[in-house]
DNA sequence: GATTAGATAGACCGATTGATCTACTTGTCA
DNA sequence: TGACAAGTAGATCAATCGGTCTATCTAATC
């Protein structure tokens, strides 16, 4: 028996998923209706717009699942479990099509303040800095949320800065400094 | 006497500069060509068209002198020089306006790799890279290098995050980074 | 004063944008 | 069988995209 395909909302997500990172934001809903293989209506159907659409697709990528399963390989010790993190940003920013973050990049094309698309981003930042956070509590780290806040410096500028120089290899550089934000006892 | 008004050229790049920070690089050229008061003509003309001008706005931003300036600001230390690039980047991302780093916006929303923006972005952020390379050299630094490296991922993740969560005053946080970077021994 | 380069104004081009619409087909359940 | 919801196909919309075009005007140079 083969697998069933997948509905036309899931076929939509995946299409706006791979087009919106590889070709930004600004994709044109025709691309994404020919690649998803579904009828115009649907779109709008489902998600009132292509706003509705990219928010969608923002809330449902799970970039921060991806970080807890690399913590989770990575043992217990927290330590590990946050430098694990580096060692796949290393992973992602060298592998081929890295297009840098697909959060950063929608915050930054997406004018407009009000776009849904924004909160979305919101909340996943927010979302990776309690995941730090929590981390960083157990390791019984003088200020969890504020070196959370340089671990979440850090991967940003890891992933924004491969972009343009990925040679520089940034998440090593990153990794480095990681190190000290985990060794702080002040 | 009154200052002469700038020829089409400066017109357009002033114009150019304005918007494409504050609405992307997706600007329509009517509105740049509206802004700029300046003929359709005069933008092929002078830049061969839209990505021309852009490529020319990025290449001369100088956004290196500012970081320049902010140093000589600071005295000959160059540990003092390179923290007041950091305290210069808490009062760019709180500044009203913010939108985040021109260049970073540019390589993200550019997705054609031939586009000659990126030729820019790379020669900018290689140019700051030497700025703070000859910092770190002056200070007897062991691989200056790398750290320049360090510091660039830091400069990034400031402007990259602060778009997104400005309350978690990321240039201070990365400022507390940048101390280590250069205090490193080893 | 005549020539000429540079600037302006604006029509115009085909292509594409996001979105709405009607008409038809499909599958499901009552 | 009949009703209904969901999906498809595609025409159509006004607006905008980047770019080319002709025609006119202006200012400096010879």
């Amino acid at each position: 028996m083969s697998s069933t395909r997948p509905g036309p909302r899931e076929r939509l997500l995946d299409a706006a998923r791979d087009l919106t990172y590889r070709q930004g934001v600004h994709v044109g809903v025709d691309a994404i209706l020919k690649q998803a293989d579904v009828a115009r209506r649907s779109l709008y159907q489902h998600f009132g717009g292509k706003d509705g659409l990219i928010a969608e697709v923002l809330r449902t990528s799970a970039q921060e699942d991806r970080y807890r399963t690399v913590m989770d390989a990575a043992g217990e010790d927290p330590r590990a479990r946050v430098l694990a993190v580096f060692d796949e940003l290393e992973r992602i920013t060298t592998a081929p099509g890295f297009r840098g973050c697909r959060y950063t990049s929608a915050d930054l094309a997406l004018t407009d303040p009000q776009h849904p698309a924004h909160t979305e981003v919101r909340r996943y930042k927010d979302g990776v800095h309690a995941l730090f956070t929590d981390e960083l509590t157990r390791l019984g780290h003088p200020s969890p949320e504020a070196a959370a806040d340089q671990l979440l410096v850090l991967v940003d500028g890891v992933l924004a800065h491969a972009v343009t120089r990925p040679d520089a290899h940034p998440a090593r550089a990153a990794r480095r400094l990681a190190v000290h934000v985990l060794d702080a006892r002040d």
